[in-house]
DNA sequence: GGCTCATGTAAAAGCCGTTCACATGAGCTG
DNA sequence: CAGCTCATGTGAACGGCTTTTACATGAGCC
């Protein structure tokens, strides 16, 4: 009983109604596919059920429509980032590393449209729609490293936050297009990429002289562990150098 | 007067003498112009003033082309690496950040090859001789990384070797790709691609309790500038937290 | 000099992107 | 409801690309 309802005629009609969205999700899953190098036109067009020339009529040619995907990837990329940061709650180093991981779940979950932000060669800087939606996604990156900038240890010299913001992102990056996605997966590693980035953000972070001596990943639901926001003050792991990020050596 | 002597009959003659290296060398050009996704098979054929079905006495299909250039590229990379690794000289930590110049002065210098390795598609384990040499290349890193680790300041756990490698590389590729190449280069940033590295790769040290409280970027030629090897000792920064990589706040 | 095989060519098939003239029909206007 | 109009879809056509096939050439060897 689908009919009529939002496929209110699939293919029938000589009007198909709604093909852009149509052409859109084609393109997603033909991206997912193939990445956005095998993506086809000609191919989105027939899995809409419309001639080649059809699409056309929506997009200015193959790369508007790479382009609008694009966009639309860094909005849900926002949204998802925006969720992971909860505003810096419990605390914000806590937030903060749920943002890299969120990063690399979207990679992970969403690889048309994270190819089509970042590997697919569309000119950011092209689209003004597309680059504002692109920094809008950069911001909240940006906006946790600012938070977490204020709370450098007193003594030490606060690093610059959008720094911060682009060690981090091309943290997450490296390790998302190098070692999470596609064919890229299969590299043999001795930790998930989740683990490594992990492990490479906490380091980082210990190398600004934030305390990061806490729970190995995900152990009991979400204990505060410490409290949060209350520096220790030395500006230096307290207790000297607390076990590695990377979990005991064996 | 250059007929006669290398080009021996760039044209004349109905065969071309040296067409493999001819088209390597038009493929490099065409996809440090154009990327790997818009570098043509034909293109390169007429390059080298051939019809288009010459390309095919050489290599099987368009990825093998590809993927030789890759392979190309990850020979010259290792070399480029061994290089400025030199074998750990002056000192492993001034070594080790100088392959990670490297990193970034190859994807900068060379965008075809790092474009044909890193971001063409192409299946890395598709072809043993490629896989090999890309693994070669990673080896170096991963010696450096375990020189390094070598040097853990005593009371530390040491940081597996491996880990940090792979930590070392997600960085340079992070920053390479989303900074320093292509559109991406027109991103605007706070400091040049290559001071962002150095930065990210010293806090990351510092973070694994290395003496990183060193020069400011290329001053005077290289005045080794504190005892090398000689760890402090302390496993943390001497001197409490030092001036920040990314130099003073002003 | 003649054989042979690697290396080149031309032609053709099948795909794609893109454009253009034309067809259809949804929605407004009266 | 008739008729108009314009957004949306079609089919055909152009040029370019990849790849295959049958054929041509000539370099190296006997």
């Amino acid at each position: 009983m689908s009919w009529r309802k939002e496929p209110r005629r699939a293919e029938r009609g000589y009007h198909h109604g709604n093909l852009k969205e149509a052409l859109l999700q084609a393109a997603l899953g033909l991206i997912a596919e193939k990445g956005a190098a095998g993506f086809t036109f000609a191919d989105a067009a027939r899995m809409a059920g419309v001639s080649a020339a059809a699409p056309y009529r929506h997009f200015r040619d193959r790369d508007e429509l790479l382009s609008s995907i694009a966009q639309r990837g860094f909005e849900q990329f926002e949204q998802r980032l925006t969720a992971a940061w909860d505003d810096g709650r419990p605390d914000t180093v806590t937030a903060f590393e749920r943002v890299g991981r969120a990063y690399l779940a979207f990679a992970r979950e969403e690889p048309a449209f994270y190819n089509a932000m970042f590997e697919s060669g569309v000119p950011v800087d092209a689209n003004p729609a597309l680059q504002a939606a692109s920094e809008r996604a950069f911001n909240i990156i940006r906006a946790a490293a600012e938070r977490l900038a204020a709370l450098a240890p007193p003594g030490t010299p606060r690093p610059p936050a959008m720094m911060m913001a682009l060690h981090i992102w091309s943290m997450a990056h490296g390790v998302a297009s190098l070692f999470s996605r596609g064919d890229a997966a299969r590299r043999k590693l001795p930790m998930s990429p989740d683990e490594l980035l992990e492990a490479e953000v906490l380091i980082y972070l210990r190398g600004l002289g934030f305390p990061t001596d806490r729970r190995p990943p995900a152990k009991s639901p979400e204990p505060p562990p410490v409290p949060p926001e209350a520096s220790s003050g030395s500006g230096v792991p307290p207790g000297g150098p607390p076990a590695g990020p990377w979990g005991k050596p064996k």
